[in-house]
Order: C-alpha cells, then structure tokens, then sequence
DNA sequence: TTGTAGGCGTTATCAG
DNA sequence: CTGATAACGCCTACAA
C-alpha cells in the first residue's frame, strides 16, 4: 500500500489532454472534445463544468491530433511567389483574415516564380493535409499539376482567369490587362506604342498582358514593338528601356509615344530616367504601369496605372474555399464572381 | 474460401501510409519512417526499394501524425501587426525562407496591432503544438504573456529589443531610432523640431521613437512638440500635421524647421503637402521618416529617412529559434547580433 | 541495420 | 444527450 511517485507518463509534451479535462469535469474525453466541434450539444449545464477545467488546465486542442482523427487539418496552404513585393501583400492578408475568421489557419511559402519551388511547397503543404491549397496563376510544371489534381482537396488558382480551365480561378484575365492598356492608349490617339516586359523570364503573366497589347496593335493594323530589358533590378531594367525607347532609340527607328510596362517598379524607372533625360511625360511619351503600388500616385507626374483586385482575390479565393468545405452556410454565399475587372487609374502619365 | 472485398477502411484519408509504402517495398514501416528522418541510417539497397516504392504511391508523409507522434510540429507560428503593409513584408519572406531550407512551415496571422487579437492567433497557434513562436514587440497584453511564457517553446520577440528581457529579441530600439533622428537634424543646425506620431493608437513602437527624440530634445533644453494627427488614413495625417506644424501653424506658434515622422507614410503626405503648399523643402522645412519604403527614394525631393534591418530580422529570428530547437549544427551559428541597426538614409528632404 | 509493441491526443462509430 | 471503443499515421523505446 506504498504510494509510489505517480508514473510518470513516458511521452507527450506534458499538457493538458481531452482525458485531463474530462476527468477534473466529471464526463466522459467525447463529451469535451463535443464541446468545441458542436458546442449545441452539450447540455448547458456540462458545458460550464467543462468550461471552467478547460479555463484551470490551460486546455489548448491539440489541432495536428485532431487533424489526424478527423483526416481533415484545419490548415490550408498558399504558394505565393513573393511575399515581400508590393503585388501579393494584400492578397494574402485577405485571405489569410477571411479563413482565420472561420477556423482556419493559413501556412504560407514562397516560389520567387520558380517552378520547381512551388512544387516542393506543394509537396510541403500536401503533409499536412490541409483542407485546400491555394496557388498563384495557372503556370505550374508537370508535377504540382499532377500533386494539386491527385490531392482530393479544393484547389484554387488566383491571380488568373481562364475560361475552360478546371481548378476554381479567382482573378482576372492578364491578357485583359494588356489589351485594356494598349485600348486605352490608342483611344488617347497614339499610334506608336510599346510594351516593356519583365526582366523576371518566370512571370508568365507578364506575358499574357503583352500578348493582350500585341493583339490590339495587330487588330489596328499597328506594328508591335516588345522591349525586353537586360538590367534585372527592375527600376534600372525601366530605365534601360526609357532610354533605348524613347530618349536614344537605335539609328533607324522613332522614338515611341507611349510605352506600356509589365509593372510599376519599371514604370518607375522609366518615368523617372525620362524625367532626368527631360522628356516631356506624357506629352513626349506617355507611360502606364501595372500594379497600382503605393509609390505610383507618388511620383511625379503621377503614375497612370492599372489596379488588380489583390484584396478582393484574397477574400473570395478564401470565400470558395470555404463554400467546397461547406464551411460556409448556403446564406452567406458569395454572389461575386470569380473573374474580376482591373481598374485603370487614370493618373497624369498617360 | 470465397475471396470478399477487401475490407474498406472505415476511416481515413485514403492516401498511402508507411504501411503502404513497407509493404511495396518489402521492408517494415520503421524503416520507412527512418528513410525520411535519418536517411543515412537506412541500408542503400533498401532505401532504393524505398524510393521506388514512395514513387509509384505518390506518398507523403502525414506531418501531423508525425508531429502527435513525436510531440513536436515543424511549424513555426508568427503573428504579424500587418501582413500587406511595406514594413513587415521582408521579414516574413527571410523568416518564411529561412525555416522551409531546415524542413519548418510558417503558420502566419495578423494583429493590425490589436493585442486582443495577438491573443487569438497565439491561441490559435498553441493549437498546433508549434515548434517555436515569434512575435513582433514587447507589448502584449497579461494573456499573451503567460500564453508564451507557459508554452515551453522558443519565443522570439521581432522589431524590438530591451535590454533586460527575457524572451530573446531580434530587432533594434526604437528609442535609440528616435533619438537618431533628432540627433541628425540637431547636428544640421535645426531646433525647432517637431514629432509627428502614428494616429494609430496601436503602434507603441512609435512611441518609444518619440520618447527618444524627446530625450535628446530636453538633452539640449530644447522643447518637444509631439503632434497627434486626427485624420487615420496615413497620406491624410501626414498632410494635417505638416499644415499644422509648418504651413499654417496656430497663431502664437512659430512654424517649426524639421519634422521626423512616426514612418514614411506619413512623411510623404506631409512632404506632397508642403510642396503643394510651396513650402521649400529642405529650405524651410526639412523632414525625416522612418521605414525606408520602397517610394521613399522616389519622391521629389526624395525622402530622408530611417531604414530598419526587416530582411535580417526575420533571418536572424528564424535561425535564433532553430539553434534553440538544436536543428543547426554548431558550426553554422550565426555570429550577428540580435541588436540591430538602423541605417540614416541621407537623402534630399532634410 | 532492422523490426516489434505500443502510445501520441483526438474524433468516428455505434450503442445506450 | 452521453459514453466506450477503436482507429488516424507516425515515432519512441527497446529488442534482435
């Protein structure tokens, strides 16, 4: 009848268990862990001897043991290839406060608009079993795409649209983009108009804008001119292209009215190595960017632009997400669609 | 002998498991797991059953299932004032970066500097059995206190740094930023110097700014004057104070020689307003911010301003938490200090 | 170097 | 409305 030290459990990190709680409330592991799924179903007077040894414990649900009974985590993970640029910031934070506010959390990894990074994020992301995988744009090699159609969970693909494309999109058709600049320039009456790309080969997007532009050159008969810079830091890569474009164009060729950039860090550039050259903008050559960064009703002139929905494709990526889960009673549904408009800002620039 | 179906599973993912893959491969489940964990432990001809095994099933390995098992999760929690603003975006990307090369995810959520809200994602966080936790600044509220203080796991504390603080910190201090600028604009020969505060009550950093620049105010019996702009939108504040302070200052006041600004925001509503008001600046008025944003160095004139280390704190913070976690091998330590500097960039407008 | 036994903390299942 | 039981998929401990 000796009292031993109590055994001391040989695993665990020590904390407070379902068991624990039940035990100090008087009923049974299943009546807690009920608690928090459903709390409707305990009795009110349960709940609150529940309430108070969870509150005495310190009781945390532990969520990877509940992820493995239920086979279910209540994490979902995005691909995002840059968090620190100006362009994804608020999409993530949308999307991360929208399904936070319903339980879920949000695991975060970054591609710098490599394939092949993505797809170990996948990979990363597929451990955990999350309840869905967002990525960004509909660029992705061999593998993630098989990785995201084998894993039975909702799949979206943001910051991008394309009619007749499987996975949920939520974004907008860059392609779109690139014909609205290029509209929006020729309607202003100019006529030699040219697209900066990225210097960055692995933003696709970028290209679907240009092809967008080139269309609409070629649809007025307009010989289109697609610059593509050396320089990678992206203000000089804007720069670069000011300069052979309008301010030193090669012997033969006229200098061009207005130039269409694959995004505002290079419209920055350009404006201002133009402005330092003392080129007339927009009179000599008018500029829009992409992007609508912070800095762009900044500068002087001011940055014509055109400004994607980042925040609105943060909430309804997460909004779809959460109507496959059947998180989201059929009330509340959404009735935004999936492909939205960029606004063009129109600002002194062009 | 009738052949039934094969007993379904009643419960699960469906997915392959250890089991699936010890089975293929011929081996037992321990060695798969091992193959994974410690690959140098497993015999070359089994490992490459092993691989091929993995391949044909599409496996991947259950993190969470892992993490129960072995009571610690590779996932790192960090809760962020503001996802989407230009400050703290470097260092979630280094942070993020930094744990994926040593096989951590980050799970991220948002405060907007609310520490009830702080309190929740921690909460929600502690859910996970997190490897470690980060948080940015020392102030939290009783809650979050004893929530990291009773986790058991490495906390780091980002964006700030204290002496005599037990958590570690990665970060600088903010106090000594403050007096930075007030010292810079003193040694220009400016006196009347003001301070503009974030009208968002949240941001106690900033006050700790202003606390040092009124302490080398008072150090050289000058008088501080700290203004709180009204207006919560950051272009719009800066405006109000630069109106107030230096173009139409209250009848008995002087109009003051220098501002420093609770961040870049700001200073560049207050630098655009001055200039469209005709106020020379620096001539009349110079102004310092504080963040170093990515349109600083674009504005006319061009910003003078305060850059904080964002990229290294969120590498250092990640690497601090794996030496506490014992993930990296001696010979790696970083040598960098967890005080950080902040760099005077010395541009036009003051 | 490899395998066996059993537990990590939760929830699905099914019976009361 | 409540509870007992058995998974969920992996890893620690120990043995071979």
């Amino acid at each position: 009848m000796s009292e031993p030290t109590a055994p001391r459990k040989r695993r665990g990190s020590g904390r407070a268990t379902v068991h624990d709680v039940a035990r100090l409330a008087g009923v049974g592991s299943i009546t807690v862990s009920r608690y928090f799924t459903e709390p409707g179903r305990v009795a009110a007077e349960r709940s609150a001897r529940i309430a108070a040894a969870v509150k005495e414990l310190g009781y945390v649900p532990n969520l990877a043991a509940s992820g493995l009974a239920s086979a279910h985590g209540r994490v979902v993970g995005m691909v995002i290839p840059n968090i620190s640029g100006p362009i994804f910031a608020n999409t993530i934070q949308t999307f991360s406060d929208t399904l936070n506010r319903h339980g879920y959390q949000l695991l975060l990894a970054s591609s710098y608009f490599s394939a092949t990074k993505e797809e170990s994020a996948v990979r990363a992301f597929l451990g955990w079993k999350p309840a869905a995988l967002a990525v960004v744009g509909r660029f992705h090699n061999r593998a993630t795409e098989k990785l995201l159609s084998t894993a039975g969970i909702p799949v979206v693909e943001t910051w991008d649209y394309q009619p007749r494309r499987k996975p949920i999109q939520v974004g907008y058709s860059n392609n779109a983009v690139g014909e609205q600049a290029a509209r929006y320039l020729y309607a202003k009456g100019y006529r030699r108009i040219a697209f900066v790309q990225n210097s960055l080969a692995g933003d696709l997007s970028a290209v679907d804008r240009s092809d967008g532009y080139e269309a609409v050159m070629r649809e007025h008969g307009l010989e289109p001119l697609i610059y593509v810079p050396k320089a990678e830091a992206p203000f000089d890569a804007g720069r670069e292209a000011v300069e052979s474009l309008a301010i030193a164009p090669a012997k033969r060729a006229k200098p061009v009215e207005a130039i269409i950039f694959a995004n505002d860090n290079l419209a920055a550039g350009g404006l201002l190595a133009g402005q330092r050259a003392g080129l007339k903008i927009p009179q000599q050559c008018a500029m829009v960017g992409f992007g609508d960064y912070a800095f762009s009703q900044l500068l002087l002139p001011s940055l014509t632009t055109i400004r994607p929905p980042g925040r609105e494709i943060g909430e309804i990526a997460a909004l779809r997400i959460l109507e496959q889960l059947g998180v989201l009673p059929a009330s509340t549904q959404d009735t935004r669609l999936n492909l939205l408009a960029c606004e063009l800002i129109e600002r002194e620039s062009a």
